[in-house]
DNA sequence: TTTAGCACTTGGCGTGCTTGAGTGCTAACA
DNA sequence: TGTTAGCACTCAAGCACGCCAAGTGCTAAA
């Protein structure tokens, strides 16, 4: 386990078998890896250390005649000291900030947008993951008196963010009555969490409203479906198609088993909740069975956390353990920066030179 | 192809047999047929009776010793003339509604949610299209001054919704100038399409803003940005996995191409605006090479338009040829029926424990 | 016109054989 | 002592073959 135990040698034996296996997607042998990658001992050679690699648990074999195959403990090895050099290249870079330029301006759209480009950047299922804060109180009201029986209710939340709902009343309104009410509110609902607003606090701002108070129970419940929109935890998930590509899933069961947990968002988020393992470059690695979940016994999840407005925002993807690691952990890792910078330094509009 | 060439007791066969392997996936047979399905004739009797419809186009063979199979013009008559019978249980009623209510507060939400509402009544993939209607104008604008960096632009448009974009500025503002600002925009920049934001348009009210002119460029950026997504067509899809469930979708290539089709949102647009065939009662039934996508050959896509503000919304399932036709037909109306009223009729909130 | 009976077709499945990739082991070699 | 060549061994994959069961079409009788 430890890299003591390795020689060079096996390390970079090992190292090539578990590039050529992402790669290929097959068993390697040794006469492979004497001729094409040119490892300069014999096949007999390299059989030996293979043997070695086995018993030490790095390596499998799916049975007697074929080559190797990475273990877990192999992809983990890998993981963890033989890549993370990978460069994107120029214009990855570049596309991933101008997409990312173009669609995060309003924070909403993060989750979707966000896994979209996880999933596209990297050829596997793109996933991300706002937790529950909880806790989410509104600092301000404000309103927007749109129509006799509409208005447009302003909240701007703990988190600095700011969430509008449209209302419509089944009885008219007028001006002062809905600047009245934004007072009241001001006043009476903030700093409270969802559970502030209980019955004793909506019957004093009916009673307040006086002939109005029809008023404080519609926006009473927009209120509360806002703060439990952003409380509440969420997941996105795209590109599942991706996976297709990989022969590891072409066996339909299988497929189901995992798509099964994609769709389901509670049990997605306790796979990923559960996971707290920190790595030391921020990145989570699980490999297999690593994962809490075992529909996902044969993929890997790898994501990264990164915080906007003190609520955390988890993204990654999914994919089969012979998953390209270094380039995928690259993408994250700079996604992840990109994010990070666009929400949490200067005030900063995006940039120049953008036309719209 | 007409009804009247098909004797009832061959019409009854091939429902029989349309039915069967709905149900089953798998050929049915005449022996089946004669004792499980109860039609009053014998196993000979029904062969010759199902040669003569295979001899007519409405049964295929996948080989000799196999039962029969509907063929596309199978599926087409019994769609046409036989269904259409189903009644949803008291419950999938209520559901129905009560999911409607709960979730389609805001507008913005309809696509996803009725893509999820689709498939998870149906147990098939469900779509919701929203076509470009093109041509959306701002009536009027609003704005609320967040703090000196940040303000709220409020717009309400044409299709009788009313839309928010937060804007952060590189500088400090004071609410005089944002005042101002919206002042003018109710001016200038009120009834105009997003083609109608043009530079003479900016650069004036750049000018009449003097020192704050530097607002202009973020808030028109912000309402070009609007006025597109409302006017762009767009497209969801839900429960993909579903289809996983179904033997004809076992073989990934398939199931690949498919899911291409379903991924890229132009192309699947594509599909669902070619096909302009109205059937008498608003459903597009389209079965297999019906369908303008190659990839859907051995697809069924079902859906029906429904118009909210003046802007059409077609809700739908896709799902294997051998789909529960009438199950899923009446589920669309109902769907359909349901969204329809809660938008287009009277102001009200929808009403309590309505069973409509 | 319907039905019983029968010969016929054919995909699916299990068995056995062959093949080739890849191994482990032994013995020779540097 | 570590490396290499050679060889026997193992085993999945592919193929041929035969059997079986399902389901048919056809013929002849009711």
């Amino acid at each position: 386990m430890e890299d003591k135990r390795l020689t060079p040698r096996k390390q970079q034996i090992l190292k090539a078998i578990v590039d050529a296996h992402i790669h290929h997607g097959e068993p390697v042998g040794s006469k492979y890896l004497a001729t094409d990658v040119q490892i300069s001992a014999s096949p007999a050679t390299i059989r030996n250390e293979m043997a070695d690699l086995e018993a030490m648990g790095y390596l499998v074999q799916p049975h007697t005649s074929a080559g190797r195959v990475p273990s877990e403990l192999g992809y983990r090895f890998y993981v963890d000291s033989l890549v993370r050099q990978y460069t994107a290249t120029r214009s990855e870079i570049d596309e991933i900030n101008e997409r990312l330029r173009y669609k995060l301006s309003e924070m909403d759209e993060i989750l979707s947008e966000v896994s979209r480009l996880a999933a596209s950047f990297t050829d596997y299922t793109g996933i991300a993951f706002k937790s529950g804060a909880g806790q989410v109180r509104v600092n301000k009201y404000d309103s927007v008196y749109l129509s006799a029986k509409e208005f447009l209710l302003v909240m701007m939340l703990s988190t600095g963010t700011v969430k509008t709902k449209t209302i419509r009343l089944p009885f008219p309104l007028v001006p002062e009555d809905l600047r009245r009410f934004t007072e009241a509110a001001n006043i009476y609902l903030t700093n409270l969490t969802s559970d502030g607003l209980s019955m004793p606090v909506i019957t004093k701002l009916e009673a307040l409203m006086g002939a109005a108070g029809a008023l404080v129970h519609p926006a009473i419940k927009a209120i509360y479906e806002t703060m439990s929109e952003v409380d509440t935890a969420d997941i996105k998930v795209d590109g599942v198609n991706k996976l297709l590509n990989y022969p590891e899933y072409s066996d339909v069961s299988e497929l189901r088993e995992l798509l099964g947990v994609l769709e389901e968002k509670d049990r997605l988020m306790d796979v990923i909740s559960t996971q707290a393992t920190e790595e030391s470059d921020g990145i989570h690695v699980y490999i297999g069975t690593e994962n809490s979940s075992d529909a996902m016994k044969n993929t890997t999840l790898i994501f990264k956390d990164v915080y906007i407005g003190g609520k955390k925002l988890s993204v990654g993807v999914i994919g089969p353990k012979r998953m390209n690691y270094s380039k995928v952990i690259d993408m994250i890792n700079r996604l992840t920066f990109g994010i990070d910078r666009m929400f949490n330094e200067g005030p900063g509009l995006p940039d120049p030179k953008d036309k719209y």
